[in-house]
DNA sequence: ATTATTGCTCTACATTTGTAGAATAAAATA
DNA sequence: TATTTTATTCTACAAATGTAGAGCAATAAT
């Protein structure tokens, strides 16, 4: 099951909250705020595809997440992996290197983190 | 104006085969195939939504594909750099590449690569 | 030429998504 | 306590999506 991109938005909040009532998420939202009722809409969808769930406080509920944000952003990645690059997460990392504009510090900080990483396959 | 999933993996069987003409695009689909109609009503909304065009030959149409497979999943990835890591790239790097099993020599070819792009950054 | 095949458009229909009003119940406040 | 606010569920409805049948016209095969 998947989240859709209002769906996914909402998550963004719950997982920078942690957890949340209502009106802590409505709060989230800019102007034009969506609907009191388009939200509880969209957590209960949520709560069905199991994605959040809540703890009941007196008549109302503190919602959070099921599902932590590296873990659904790591599926994520790897559908796009699969579909995009035959499942080849090296041509993809090689892809986004080309195409994502890092700075150059940004790609020392990278490269740093892959040497890092290189160690630890080591051990 | 966005793919959905379905028109997602036809686009794929377009970049791959760079033309085609309605047959040869079933023939990429695996049993049970789709009905050739639910194709052409596929190519026809990706059509309206400008992601793919046709020649005409005679009475029937090779379509090709008028966004590079690059071109569509940077955009997409950089979506998705936006909408989870708060538009950074490099946080985004950083978490594909503890989270992605990539191997030691998919770790060294990246690291390769990124000293390239250092490179080209210093000129 | 007659028939079968192909590929297209139109139409259709179920599901999912985005969005929210109406009704209701509980909680806060006057 | 009476009134207002808040959170929930139900219901609704339009747009997008997945999927495909019916009907047709052009092409290929017999």
């Amino acid at each position: 099951m998947k989240l859709s991109k209002a769906e996914e938005q909402l998550m963004e909040h719950l997982w920078r909250l942690q957890k949340a009532f209502m009106k802590g998420i409505l709060d989230c939202y800019a102007e034009p705020k969506p609907a009191t009722t388009t939200i509880a809409t969209m957590l209960k969808r949520m709560a069905d595809k199991g994605f959040v769930s809540y703890k009941l406080y007196g008549n109302s509920r503190e919602y959070y997440p099921l599902i932590a944000k590296a873990e659904y952003f790591s599926s994520h990645v790897n559908g796009l992996i699969k579909s995009f690059f035959n499942n080849s997460a090296s041509q993809f990392a090689s892809f986004f290197t080309r195409e994502t504009n890092l700075t150059a510090t940004e790609l020392e900080d990278l490269k740093k983190i892959i040497e890092q990483e290189i160690d630890k396959k080591k051990k």
